[in-house]
RNA sequence: GGUUCGGUAGUUCAGUUGGUUAGAAUACAUGCCUGUCACGCAUGGGGUCGCGGGUUCGAGUCCCGUCCGGACCGCCA
């Protein structure tokens, strides 16, 4: 037997008794006279005490052992003569009498500790040295948790989990697709799931009404620190639902979570906000309501005062930042280059100081009265003290640039505590895009949402302006998940196709299967998703997912660890009926 | 595809206007130490300054290229 009890559990009502411990020798602390041993598995830290007086052959084993050896002993447990209440097993130790190592190990290339001194490079290189560190351990075992949770929540509602295939067929919009050659029949692919859309809709179609799935997906684009090339949703369709029914389950589900979770209640229902109220005063479509600063537009009271920049402007815009009339030039330097760059797409940055005593200092006192000014102030119900920040240009352009800055000065003044969660649903999404490079209608969401009842007549006239029965649910500026009724009428299917400029071989190439089943008597239905990276890390108040994933890849892509991709033998190649043009060795 | 920051000891980093033998901490090794728990003290080993080229009397430092890594933009229905 390789152990009677785990390195976390053994307390002062142990003394006295004899038991075996398996684990990974953490480190080892030689007195001389005595060597203590921390002791290490997935359960907790162990304290091994080894005395000269006692047994010296022993002891001087002991002194042998070298970080991450594994090692099993046997001995008693006893009270420590000086405690350390720091641990939980800090009151006790064990006297050992006989040791056995069961394996040794190479010197870590870091160091297994809460805080390593391992890069990010080398702790992926060797992801199984950093997931035997705390902060790793932590982030699984919420994982796993919330993965848990999930199910048992889902399961109490009837929702039934059923697994859809990961090999699957390639979708010709969003994402592009990770393809699988078929060796049988060659010359043709399989695609990886960018989500199980389709084949949830169908299990519609089936009669499984509530349906849900802890389900990998994969898209091949770039990564960031919130995005991998295969992720983990949280994947629910329900039918003879509306959208509000989607919204009050899932909403359920949530407050379940944060409930058994991290014993935060939400009492009140998370707050509806429509798409374009979302971008006209905050700038983007998921906005951090940890903190308000919602835009002022006052365009009209700004121009025609013979100040070019503005009169020129299609949009001028403001937010207020409490308390902050004393910023230094500096300080407004470094904004206005914040503003300015790129990225962030603003032209440049005008100011109010709003001074504690009243007093108004602005970037453009050349062209405005105080008064002029005093009006924006009321209008951006600035108090004294108050810092306004202005920024004008193309509206769209502006908006965004506007909505980074106020998360900027969100992060400057603190407001955004990764310990306070504000979830809101993001609703009336348009349902189609225009893209100007290939001159047509994409779906926003998906070609299977459907429209907002009364904006149907717009597919003749107006197509732009549909809005979708589409919702995104969305906390602290992060898209936590999304969803959309789904069209089930064959007639709206085809107007939503014809909008996107589908010929009929197109619809039947790509879609037939799902048109198909849609014949043989499709239930309304409406679903959503949720990112569980995302939740996970949320949850472990982290911004990047990396974290909360045991296995995840590098920035371009790369499993470092088993250094994947990477190129496969000819044989292999030949089999499959693929050529390779350019290699990269 | 683009922007930007970085690459120096096993590891994390410092390294001044280009200047003589490239440092610190930690890890590692050895020795001392009987109540440590980030133990302490002493000693020691450890470097292709990512790689290639250039400027210069002289390059870790400046220039060009390249590779690798991080963050971001584009992209992500």
């Amino acid at each position: 037997m390789y152990r009677t009890n785990t390195c976390g559990e053994l307390n002062l009502s142990h003394v006295g008794k004899n038991v075996t411990l398996s684990g990974w020798v953490q480190r080892a602390r030689d007195l001389g006279g005595m060597t203590f041993v921390d002791l290490r598995d997935r359960y907790g830290i162990t304290q091994l005490a080894f005395n000269m007086d006692k047994n010296a052959e022993l002891c001087l084993e002991a002194r042998k052992l070298g970080r991450e050896y594994v090692i099993q002993v046997s001995g008693l447990v006893a009270e420590r003569e000086s405690k350390n209440l720091k641990m939980p097993t800090g009151e006790i130790e064990i006297i050992v009498d006989s040791l056995k190592v069961l394996n040794t190990a190479d010197v870590p290339p870091f160091t297994i500790e809460d805080v390593s001194d391992g890069g990010d490079e080398l702790r992926m290189k060797y992801r199984y040295l950093d997931l035997r560190r705390n902060p790793l351990k932590q982030n699984l075992m919420l994982r796993h948790r919330l993965a848990q949770e999930v199910r048992r929540y889902l399961d109490s509602k009837n929702f039934m989990e059923i697994e859809t295939p990961v090999l699957m067929k390639s979708t010709p919009e969003g994402a592009r697709d990770f393809v699988v050659p078929s060796r049988m029949n060659q010359g043709q692919f399989y695609a990886l799931p960018q989500s199980p859309q389709t084949l949830k809709q169908i299990l519609m179609v089936a009669g499984y009404d509530r349906y849900f799935q802890i389900v990998k997906c994969f898209r091949d684009e770039d990564l960031r620190a919130d995005r991998q090339p295969e992720f983990t949703q949280i994947d629910c369709e329900m039918s003879f639902v509306d959208r509000d029914d989607i919204i009050e389950t899932i909403e359920g589900l949530m407050k379940y979570l944060f409930k058994t979770v991290k014993n935060i209640e939400f009492k009140d229902a998370f707050p509806l906000m429509p798409y374009s109220e979302a971008m006209n005063f905050y700038g983007c479509d998921k906005p951090d309501l940890r903190f308000d600063m919602r835009f002022v537009d006052i365009t009209s009271i700004a121009k025609g005062k013979g100040f070019g920049v503005f009169d020129n402007a299609e949009y001028i815009g403001a937010i207020c930042a409490k308390g902050c009339s004393e910023y230094s030039r500096k300080e407004l330097d470094a904004l206005t280059d914040f503003v300015k760059k790129p990225q962030i797409g603003g032209s440049g940055l005008v100011y109010v100081k709003y001074g504690a005593d009243g007093s108004i200092k602005s970037s453009v006192d050349k062209f405005y009265t105080p008064e002029d000014i005093t009006v924006w102030l009321n209008a951006a119900k600035a108090e004294k003290g108050d810092l306004l920040l202005i920024v004008c240009g193309p509206k769209e352009k502006t908006l965004k640039a506007l909505g980074e800055l106020r998360l900027e000065m969100g992060n400057r003044l603190g407001l955004r505590n990764p310990d306070v969660f504000v979830p809101l649903w993001v609703v009336d999404f348009p349902l189609l895009e225009w893209d100007e490079e290939s001159k047509r209608y994409f779906a926003m969401h998906h070609p299977f949402t459907a429209p907002v009842d009364e904006d149907v007549p717009l597919f003749d006239t107006d197509p732009g302006k549909i809005r979708a029965k589409a919702y995104d649910l969305v906390i602290n500026g992060v898209e936590i998940g999304g969803g959309s009724v789904r069209i089930h009428s064959k007639d709206l299917q085809s107007k939503m196709f014809n909008a996107m400029g589908y010929t009929q071989e197109e619809v039947d190439y790509q879609f037939g299967f799902l048109l198909n089943a849609f014949r043989y008597g499709a239930p309304p239905h409406a679903g959503l998703a949720l990112g569980f990276d995302r939740l996970t890390s949320m949850f472990a108040g982290l911004d990047s997912i990396r974290d909360v994933i045991a296995f995840p890849k590098n920035n371009a892509g790369r499993d470092v660890m088993l250094d994947a991709p990477s190129v496969i033998r000819d044989e292999q190649l030949k089999e499959l009926g693929i050529a390779v043009v350019a290699k990269k060795e």
